[in-house]
DNA sequence: AATTTCGGTCTATTGTTGTAGACTAAAGAT
DNA sequence: ATCTTTAGTCTACAACAATAGACCGAAATT
């Protein structure tokens, strides 16, 4: 599987083509300048390296993505735990929760998502 | 608070301190060639970037750290889930888990941990 | 006294990120 | 046929990240 990760600016970008697809090249312009404050050119920039880098597509103005938000998700916060807790989750949660309170609905949640995940 | 937000290269750097600390300057270069392979004027380089940002001291050759690993790694975690997940920690677990499954073990221990950050 | 080591700075280079202005070719409207 | 959108490229530039070579004063060693 190809890299999948994103800079701050480009997985933006993505977020804006994934909560808008299909849509044409001219509507991904006016979207990122309301969703990000980009001008035309910034909005056709990053759409170019993004194509160029197999993360999106267009086709006669017709912009869509080519890898799903959820694996690209999925890397970031692998590479995200690893590198900052060497792959560690709880050791992550640990650190995300501290100095926190859950409340009762969040912890049940929070265990109902595990049990989702969890081997049967 | 101040901003606890550190680039990788900064980030391992501290490792290395927090790892060791106390030690003393030429330790601190020694390490940090073993561990990241850098020159010594890199380590030199990046620890009086660390002091500046007020995260290291170096007091007569020996070098500290200034802030916890903990207050660090909390608030870069924060910074991930809420950039790339809107803040939703489920959101977050959805992505890490997905394609995953968890052992019983690992469902347990994390179901251990959420306990421990109930309120009471 | 001369040499080496220690502790450190200063400048510099290369790469990446983030953003946009100037420009252009083709298509559509008048 | 001209004018104007549309769609897109190409160059550029500032900020920051990542790394290190050259240099230098002070202290220790020979």
């Amino acid at each position: 599987m190809k890299d999948l990760k994103l800079c701050e600016s480009d997985y933006r970008f993505m977020t804006v083509v994934w909560d808008n697809e299909p849509l044409s090249s001219k509507e991904l312009v006016e979207k990122c300048s309301e969703a990000l404050g980009w001008k035309k050119s910034t909005t056709y920039t990053v759409l170019k390296k993004m194509t160029e880098r197999g993360f999106a597509e267009n086709n006669s103005s017709t912009v869509t993505s080519l890898v799903q938000k959820e694996n690209v998700q999925k890397s970031a916060s692998e590479h995200f735990v690893e590198h900052t807790f060497g792959g560690s989750l709880p050791h992550f949660l640990a650190a995300f929760f501290q100095g926190k309170k859950l409340s009762e609905e969040e912890a049940t949640e929070l265990k109902a998502l595990i049990d989702e995940y969890k081997e049967v």
